[in-house]
DNA sequence: CTCTTGATCTTCT
DNA sequence: GAAGATCAAGAGC
């Protein structure tokens, strides 16, 4: 049988959209979440999140605030929400749909009740432990939404509560500022219009294109 | 490619 | 009873 000479070695190159595999910056302290939702939401792009190891580049997130009716903190603490008035630094769980599981960061100060939630990952660490939890091969799908990342990080109420600057987290810095896309958040109804979504301009891993021509 | 639907937990009406 | 910070599978174009 003749060799196939261009597929195959087109098969090991990196997928196109991804970024060259970084550095990580410092892990992330409690005081970086200490700040505006919306100075830290855009300054996750491009930082690294592992769970016990596994994980990638964060390429998109959203941020919410109590002041806003899209946020689960809109009407005051809940047994679910509770975390999310506690202090910046930790980690807010929660069940979406009754089935999937997606995580937030806390962020400003406790009683703010704002946090960013991790929408999408480049995978770059643990990537056999990411397939066979989502059973899936395509990398581009493994982390390519909250509820497809928190699958495949095994992320579960579990972790609900936990520090984001202890094991089993690793939240690193980036070590350069990326271009940074900008949009509407995906999914809601409620303070629909505003544009409290951040992506990684160009990156194919993101849940859904952004429609300012970043992909 | 787009559109529709089922899965079924937490909260609110 | 209904809606929701979702996803995967199936139908149709």
């Amino acid at each position: 049988m003749p060799p196939r000479p261009s597929v195959s070695s087109h098969s090991k190159l990196a997928v196109p959209g991804s970024v060259a595999p970084a550095k990580l910056g410092r892990p992330l302290p409690q005081k970086f979440f200490a700040r505006s939702v919306h100075e830290v939401a855009p300054e996750l792009i491009g930082a690294t999140m592992l769970v016990n190891g596994v994980g990638g580049v964060i390429v998109e997130v959203e941020a919410y605030h109590q002041t806003e009716p899209a946020a689960h903190s809109y009407r005051g603490p809940t047994p679910r929400t509770m975390v999310m008035f506690g202090p910046p630094g930790f980690a807010y769980v929660y069940r979406s749909y009754g089935i999937h599981w997606c995580i937030n960061f806390v962020c400003e100060k406790e009683g703010s009740a704002a946090a960013v939630l991790i929408r999408a990952l480049q995978p770059t660490h643990g990537l056999a432990a990411m397939r066979r939890r989502r059973g899936l091969e395509d990398e581009r799908a493994l982390c390519s939404g909250p509820g497809k990342l928190a699958s495949a990080l095994a992320i579960t109420n579990a972790q609900n509560g936990l520090a984001l600057t202890a094991p089993p987290f690793a939240i690193h810095g980036r070590t350069s500022t990326p271009e940074i896309a900008t949009g509407v958040r995906i999914g809601i109804t409620k303070a629909a219009e505003l544009p409290w979504r951040y992506g990684l301009k160009g990156s194919r891993f993101v849940s859904k294109p952004f429609t300012n021509g970043a992909a």
